[in-house]
DNA sequence: CGGTTGTTTGAATCCGTTCAATACCTGTGG
DNA sequence: CCACAGGTATTGAACGGATTCAAACAACCG
């Protein structure tokens, strides 16, 4: 199940617009005890972004003792928490619809946006080692979240070897993920570090049957720039920067790609 | 086996001199096919380093199967790489003695430097999602590696829980490290990233058993800039800023903490 | 010992921040 | 439906921290 924020994935599966999709399908029984808004999870193997979440080999068998853990999805409101650092880590999630931004904060207050999840990553990976959440995940909109209780996935992947693998690529890509964001920060200008971020989008959206070229952005300037390690008014020069060098068009929340070489070549 | 960079150990663990000890103990046959230079390795069950490295909840059978796998070691001299990007993926590994820097290229030739790893520390998290390396890995002074070859250490996860839990545990801590650079990177000042640096080599090389106040640094000024996303000329003035200001006394490699206090308020 | 590599320090420059003013949305309530 | 409020976004001008360029020095190694 689930892939990481920044997947390599066979590109043009068919994944239709499950984001759309915000009330789930069965909407009836509480599970969790913890979470009064939890909710049974239709089907894994039924499940729109199935091809991102899943390893493909699977079969039939392992795909229901998968079915089995993974039993109830969340909702999450625009603006909450899904959890936050230092609550008991439980369960690691799977965006099903919507959209999350991972926080950490340093004891003075500064917080670090570390990285927005979409349909179909993984969020929760910070908890394992400590068996306490290390940062925030908010909710840029109404989202909803799979819920995997780490316990039962733990076991499964002791009989399942083909899910055991995946998770521990998950968790090594996550590792090369953020290698790539420390590259960013640590080397790149604020007009490369902007053009990566959207060309990064980009890739992402088109991953999940969405337009390369034109989307939403579902943060504000403020949460790009804590993201790409500069204010909020850097992020909007380059913006205005990339519109007059007509390598895109944005339009507040609204970006559509023009010159996407022109972009990877900044 | 094997902590992360920045592990989360019981203080005080009785851990002496592994770094001076380079040649291995059994210096004999070799072992892995692609490595000429590659050792049998002492017991883990033996090792100086084991409380770093192995889960304390093994019992003496699973602690065999872990030695009948972890059966090689490999020196690598100064300079040297012991995996480059873009090589296949096969095992990970633990520094045994001495030190590593890891980094990421980007297409154009930049580098960046993404930890340094000493003793107990592990190497080559970043293969697993791909099968092979993303980055390079460098020898910073005369080194030895215990190999672990990941296909034998993940069936042995799925008969050792303790075992499995530990690789899973490994990996999330390696992953809330890399935001807490990401944080520095992306909101620390260049005194603030230099210090904080400082401290945490301290309290790692604490954790080993060695002064925590007085060490030797192994990497260049222009590899820590590389690290801290700075040029090295800045390094070279945060420490003439630190010596003036009586918190630390650097004298090219060798470093004293004066004031760990005083660091962290920086 | 000389050559190479690494380190320190100064002065000028530049990129991104800061501060400030204005404009633009978006949702809410009259 | 419109007006209004609060958050969000854009843009300009001045400032400052880090870089760049340069020179001198120290340490190391064959």
């Amino acid at each position: 199940m689930l892939a990481v924020t920044d997947p390599v994935i066979a590109p043009g599966s068919d994944l239709p617009a499950a984001r759309a999709r915000v009330v789930p399908i069965h909407p009836l029984a509480r599970t969790t005890g913890t979470d009064p808004a939890a909710r049974r999870a239709p089907r894994c193997s039924a499940c729109a972004m199935r091809a991102l979440c899943i390893p493909a080999e699977l079969n039939a068998e392992e795909l229901a003792k998968l079915d089995a853990i993974i039993c109830s999805t969340r909702p999450v409101r625009r603006g909450d928490a899904l959890y936050r650092a230092g609550d008991a880590f439980h369960s690691l999630y799977a965006v099903r619809a919507g959209s999350f931004k991972s926080i950490v904060m340093h004891r003075d207050g500064r917080e670090h946006v570390t990285g927005f999840q979409i349909a179909g990553e993984a969020l929760g990976l910070d908890g394992i080692g400590t068996a306490q959440h290390n940062g925030d995940a908010i909710a840029l909109e109404d989202s909803v979240v799979c819920i995997i209780p780490f316990a039962q996935l733990e076991a499964a992947c002791r009989e399942i070897k083909p899910l055991q693998h995946h998770i521990y690529q998950m968790m090594s890509s996550e590792i090369v993920r953020e290698s790539s964001q420390m590259m960013l920060l640590g080397t790149m200008t604020a007009e490369q570090r902007v053009a990566t971020f959207l060309l990064n989008l980009s890739r992402r959206f088109k991953a999940r049957g969405f337009s390369a070229a034109e989307f939403n952005l579902r943060m504000t300037r403020e949460e790009i720039g804590c993201y790409l390690g500069m204010k909020l008014e850097t992020v909007s020069r380059m913006f205005s920067k990339f519109q007059r060098e007509r390598l895109v068009d944005a339009n507040g929340k609204t970006i559509r790609i023009v010159d996407a070489e022109g972009l990877a070549r900044v």
